[in-house]
DNA sequence: GAACAGAACTGGAACGTTCCAGTCGCATCG
DNA sequence: CGATGCGACTGGAACGTTCCAGTTCTGTTC
């Protein structure tokens, strides 16, 4: 049994103001910690409070202050658990600017994303992080008019007042393609999952890390059909990409495309990893489930969520112009990867232990904090 | 560039009633769709609104009318899977009642758990539900007392006010061990990831129900030796399992521990699911994307979702009564599972085929809803 | 002992809504 | 033709805070 819930109103801070004796105002300035009242008159303030079960409405509060002190963050796959430290870093940084996290998620679905965002509008929120979220370029320049808005994730097109953070694809591929290089493969082929801009342009950095490494003939890059479903025959493009006998190692545009090679390889036969060597890219937890545990490439996740944070506190701050940070990424090297049968190492390169991680290209920028800038383009 | 927001005052009511002609009431009248206010008029506010953008501030509207239309829902660990299709169910459940939900995670910490209860309380929601969650039973009693809260998961003890909803752990741990023995196993072990409530009677359901089928003398379990951290040294009691020939199957307390299991076989040169045969519990991504695919035990998440926010509505529309469901779960059958080297299955069981999903014994409840209801304790 | 300073506290206004008690104008009715 | 009723609209109060301009009181200074 429970008491009826709806009879006992909750105190507000006029029920501890009567309770203590004083007004309405001297509550409002215990609670808060603000100067100009007793120390005596504090404690009762504060013991009377406890007492009643007192508990600030932080929407009155929001009203009348004009700011809610509410981050929103929209979450485009809450199932993706590669979300999960961007937003850990997201409540960090929110946190030690004295504010709240409010996840949402949009479920994949750009009208309910939309959806989502329009409640935390409603709610005040003073900045919005998208994570991955597909939502309406309209919207987008919306919000970016609006609020300050980041979203985590490669843009088609950079839309005013937004500012972004993504990962270096292009690094993040040159870094997978060497790595086979140097362990002496040569039919390197690549496995496409999408036609999202950031598999995009890691198949183009994987065209011309080949390229430059004169791999250029044996390249191969096996894309899905263009079907309108996205998942639609991941795995009969990994049968394909498996195929072709001469190719000794894949280079995969994500984590779900490498497993899907793997499971391929298995079933006609090959043996992990001396048959074929396979990098993914994300970094997931498929990637230590998975046996042989898939190399693959990481993005620093956490380093996301606390820049976003920064870069709304900036933009709270009072910054106006648009921001657009690009983070290196690092491979880890597991047991997917290892010397074709036929040739062993090129060169003194990595020694394939489990879980080791290179940084990117130390030629691009600083690794000592592991992220560079890039200014947008016009 | 980004145009000085700070300037850019949000559009209030007044500001739509002023350019519209009318009284901030009839805005107020026309948005919300009531009666009382002309075709004419209204078109022509609801012009006015979208001409300025104005967007209702979800902070007053909740100030005056008493209700927030807003609910809670903590998240114990962002991170895993098993939780998104459950918060899914919550969604629906909550749009349909014409809520919103909003999320947070307690990051799998009672005091961040109760930090983030709390700035949920300060937002007025009208109802929460605990995922999985940790907290303080003291902090548990307070919520029962204030608000409708619902918890998914097994509680330790009935808390008063806080209903409950959590899968039949009896019942699932029941239905893998009598697959097993269909099979033809006899020396089934079990593996026990925790000393947390489910994996508790998971554990004492195992025990039962070898007994029941005259295969007591043939249970063994591991369970991990009592060290703080969780996840210390699952590894090892999966090889302790694992070095018994004897034993052909072992059935896991959770996804995670059945992977250890497969692990540590495969290592010691095994070969699954011929010479071992695994069980897992949760259905978890996990048991999807190891190989073999892993036989485990499906809570009905879904299900799990939509009813906590059926109760959440019957809470608020007056009950008064605690609520303590227990769903029963099934089987998803997968490649991990086999009858041993040495004998054929006993009976016409399940045929092992991949991803067939057997219902918990028909005797215990009608199958055709999926769940039973049963009565809390005094 | 009057003037003053500052600390401690108060009461009203404001925030952006909804709700409610009216007011106004117009058509209908007896 | 005046009363009645009703639809359309209005203005003030209220929600629970914070903020600000006062007010009171105590002690200090000349």
């Amino acid at each position: 049994m429970t008491p009826d819930r709806a009879a006992v109103r909750r105190p507000t801070i006029l029920d501890v103001a009567a309770r203590a004796g004083v007004s309405k105002s001297a509550v409002s300035l215990a609670l808060r910690g603000s100067a100009g009242i007793g120390d005596e008159t504090r404690a009762r303030i504060l013991a009377c409070a406890e007492e009643i079960g007192y508990r600030s409405n932080r929407l009155a509060r929001a009203l009348v202050e004009g700011r809610s002190a509410l981050v929103g963050v929209v979450l485009n796959d809450l199932s993706n658990p590669y979300h999960t430290e961007i937003v850990a870093g997201i409540e960090d940084g929110a946190t030690a600017m004295g504010a709240t996290t409010l996840l949402t998620h949009g479920q994949r679905d750009p009208h309910r994303t939309e959806l989502q965002v329009d409640m935390l509008l409603g709610l005040n929120v003073e900045g919005l992080v998208l994570v991955g979220s597909r939502i309406p370029v309209a919207a987008l320049e919306r919000l970016g008019r609006t609020l300050p808005t980041i979203v985590i994730g490669r843009l088609e097109a950079p839309v005013p007042g937004v500012d972004t953070i993504a990962n270096d694809d292009q690094a993040g591929a040159e870094l997978a393609v060497r790595h086979l290089a140097a362990l002496g493969h040569t039919h390197i082929a690549h496995v496409s999952a999408s036609l999202r801009p950031a598999a995009r342009s890691r198949r183009e950095a994987y065209l011309s890390t080949m390229e430059r490494l004169g791999l250029g003939p044996h390249a191969t890059v096996h894309a899905r059909e263009r079907v309108d479903g996205e998942d639609e025959d991941l795995d009969a493009v990994a049968r394909r990409a498996v195929t072709d006998p001469r190719t000794t190692a894949v280079f995969a545009s994500n984590d779900v495309a490498a497993l899907a090679v793997m499971d391929a390889a298995s079933a006609s036969g090959a043996s992990l990893p001396d048959d074929l060597s396979v990098v993914g890219y994300d970094n997931s937890t498929i990637s230590r489930i998975v046996r042989p545990r898939l190399t693959s490439v990481d993005q620093p996740r956490p380093l996301m969520g606390t820049l976003a944070a920064e870069m709304l506190a900036e933009r709270l701050a009072g910054r106006t112009t648009d921001r657009h940070e690009v983070l290196l990424p690092t491979l880890v090297v597991r047991g997917s990867t290892a010397a074709p049968r036929s040739a062993g190492p090129r060169s003194g390169g990595p020694s394939g232990r489990d879980g080791q991680a290179l940084p990117a290209d130390a030629g691009m920028a600083d690794p000592s904090d592991g992220w560079t800038t890039t200014k947008p383009g016009p």
